[in-house]
DNA sequence: TTGTACGCGTTATCAA
DNA sequence: TTGATAACGCGTACAA
C-alpha cells in the first residue's frame, strides 16, 4: 500500500538504511544528502510506519488508560471522563498515544488489566475509578508495569497515586464554615470503601478536633449517592440537637440533602449552611447554587501522566501527588445568626 | 524480554511456524500437537506480540477517536465524553482498540487528522465535536479512510454521520407544549454554524408552520451559550407581545434563560413554560427542574462504531443514522391558563 | 501433518 | 559519509 523507505531508496538509488538515518536526522549523513532525501520523501508522500518502528525498537509509545465503572455513580455523573482531558493533553505533549479501555462489571473481570496491557505492549497504565475491593488491585501493585492510579489508594513498587488533596480540601470547607461563625458543624460521610471519602472525613475530623469542636453526634453516614444525602437529612430533622452547618463529602449527597431540606420548608442558607465537595456541573445550577470544594481534574490527569512517564524513564520521582483544591463560594452558606 | 514463539519452538523442538499455526488454530496441525503447544505457551507465559502481528497482517485493529474542542462550550459542559462510553463498549465487542486523540485550538491545527490516522495506521476514525468550519473537514470527506462523524454534518464517499434525530426531537418538544395548550411558542435558536442547531430550528419551524402558528417575532437568536439564553430573555421581557412558552435549542441556553426569568421575578412554569434540549446533568437540579429532550449519547456512540466497522469491512450500510430522542418531563412546563 | 523460507518496514551494527 | 546485512516477532505460501 503506502510508500516505504524502500521506495525512496530505490528512487534515489541508495539503500534503505541511508534513508532511515537521514529521516531520523542522524549525524552520520551528509547535509546535502539529507535535503535530497527529505524532498523525495515529501514528494512521494512517505508516511512512516510506527508499527515497524515499534517492532524493532521494542517500544510502543503508548499508554493504556482504564476507566473503571463504579457501582454507585451512574456514568452520567461519572467524574472519570474529566481526568481524560488532562491525560490526553499531557500525553500528546510527550508524543505518547493513548489506548483507552473501559471496564464494566458485566463485560469484564474476565481478564486482568495487566494482561490487557501486556498484550497491547503499552508502556504504562493509568487507572481511573479503581476501588479498593477490585479483584485485580493486587495484580496492579505487584506488576512491574509502571502505573498511575487516580483518586484511589494503591501503594506499590511501580505505582504512583494522584488525587486531590482531600484532607486539605475538607479542612478548607470546614474552615470556611468556621469563619462564618459556625461551631456546630456536621458531616455526611462517604462510603468507607472509598479512599477519597476516608481522607475527607479525616480532614474534617482533624480540623474540628484541634478546636475542641468535633461532635460525634453530628456525623451522619452516607455512600456518595443522592439518596444517602437525602437520608442523612431525614435523620437530622428528627433529632433535637441539630448542627448549624453541614459538610457533605461530595456534591451528589449535598444535592440530595438540599432537595429534602427544601421539601421540608427549610431555607438554605438561612436555616442551615450547606457545603459540598467536587464542584460537579450540577452544583452550579441548583437553587441556591452550591458552595463547594472544586477539584482540578485536568491537573490531576496531567500529573498522573507526568509521574507515569517518570517511572517509564526509570527516573523515579514521588510515589504520590496531591493536587490543590479550590473553595468555590456560591450561595449555600451564610454567617451564623 | 518476553517469551516469543521461538522460545516455545525451541523448548518443544519444532519450528516457529508450527507454533504460529497451532496458536491460531489452523486446520493443518494435529490435535495432540496443538494441545502440547498450547500447554507450553501457557507454561512459559507466552504473550503474543500484536506489533509483530500487525506488521505482517498490515492491520492495526485500532480505531482513532478524535475529541475536538468547541469554542463555545467549556470542557466542563462538553457533551463529547458521553459518547465515548458507547464507543468503547461497542469497539470492545468487536475486539477493536481505541486510540484517543484530543485536539484543541492551540495545540493542533498543525497536522491534519487524517495524517495522524495514517501515521498510526488506524483502520477508521470517529470524530466528535467537528464543526462545519473546521479546516480539515474537506480532508476527512475526501480521504479514503472510513470515518464516522458524530453530531455534525459531513457527507462524503467514506463518511457516515450519526446524531440525534434533532428534527423529531424539536418537534416533540413543541408538540408537548402544544398539547399543554400553548399556541404562542417561541424559540431561542442555536448558532447557525452548528448542524444540530439548524436541524432543531427546522423541526420547530416545520411543526408550527403546519399548524399555522409559526411566528417570526418569537424567534430569538442564540449561540448555545448560557449568555445568549440570558440575552434572549432580556429581549423577550422588553417586548409587549410575549410567547407563553419557550423552546431553548439546548439546555445551557435554557439555564441562562431560567436564571434571568427568576431574577426578574417571573415564575416558571406559571408565567411562562420553558423546555430545553440535551438533558445535561445540570437540567436535573435547577429549580424548577428542566423539562427537556434527552439524547441517547451512548447509543449514538455505539451506532457510530457500527457504521464505521461496516465501512471498514466494505459492507456499506447507510450513510447516516439518527438516534431517537426522549421527552424528559420535569417541572418547567405547565398547561396554558 | 510438519518444516522451510520469506516478507512486513524499520533500526542498528559493522564494514567499506 | 555511506552501504550491506542482520534482526525485531509473527504469518503464510510452498515444499517436504
Amino acid at each position: 500500500m503506502g510508500v516505504t523507505i524502500k521506495d525512496i531508496a530505490r528512487a534515489l538509488g541508495v539503500t534503505p538504511g541511508t534513508i532511515s538515518k537521514a529521516l531520523n536526522d542522524k549525524p552520520d549523513i551528509g547535509a546535502d544528502m539529507k535535503v535530497k532525501i527529505r524532498a523525495a520523501a515529501i514528494e512521494l508522500g512517505y508516511v512512516p510506519n510506527p508499527i515497524a518502528r515499534r517492532l524493532v525498537t521494542n517500544r510502543s509509545n503508548t499508554i493504556g488508560v482504564f476507566i473503571l465503572d463504579r457501582h454507585e455513580l451512574s456514568l452520567r455523573e461519572n467524574y472519570g471522563f474529566q481526568f481524560l482531558d488532562g491525560i490526553i493533553k499531557e500525553s500528546d505533549l510527550h508524543h505518547y498515544d493513548i489506548l483507552l479501555f473501559s471496564i464494566t462489571k458485566d463485560l469484564a473481570y474476565q481478564k486482568s488489566y495487566i494482561s490487557l496491557c501486556l498484550e497491547r505492549r503499552v508502556e504504562g497504565a493509568v487507572f481511573i475509578g479503581l476501588r479498593s475491593d477490585d479483584p485485580y488491585l493486587e495484580d496492579i501493585i505487584r506488576s512491574p508495569l509502571p502505573a498511575s492510579v487516580i483518586d484511589a489508594e494503591a501503594r506499590g513498587q511501580n505505582v504512583s497515586m494522584v488525587a486531590s488533596d482531600n484532607r486539605a480540601g475538607a479542612a478548607a470547607a470546614v474552615d470556611y464554615l468556621w469563619g462564618l461563625g459556625h461551631r456546630r458543624i456536621g458531616i455526611i460521610k462517604g462510603s468507607e470503601r472509598e479512599f477519597a471519602s476516608r481522607e475527607r472525613y479525616e480532614g474534617f475530623r482533624h480540623y474540628l478536633t484541634e478546636r475542641n469542636s468535633f461532635n460525634e453526634a453530628y456525623v451522619y453516614p452516607g455512600d456518595f449517592t443522592r439518596e444517602s444525602g437525602a437520608a442523612a437529612v431525614e435523620t437530622i430533622m428528627k433529632s433535637q440537637d441539630r448542627p448549624t452547618a453541614l459538610f457533605a463529602a461530595n456534591d451528589l449527597m449535598a444535592l440530595g440533602a438540599l432537595k429534602v431540606f427544601k421539601g421540608k420548608g427549610y431555607r438554605i442558607p438561612q436555616d442551615i449552611s450547606l457545603i459540598g465537595f467536587d464542584n460537579i456541573a450540577n452544583s452550579e445550577d441548583c437553587d441556591p447554587a452550591l458552595t463547594t470544594i472544586g477539584q482540578n481534574a485536568a491537573e490531576i490527569g496531567k500529573e498522573a501522566i507526568r509521574l507515569l512517564l517518570a517511572r517509564i524513564r526509570q527516573e523515579n520521582k514521588g510515589k504520590a501527588s496531591f493536587i490543590r483544591t479550590e473553595l468555590v463560594i456560591r450561595d449555600s452558606c451564610a454567617p451564623l445568626k
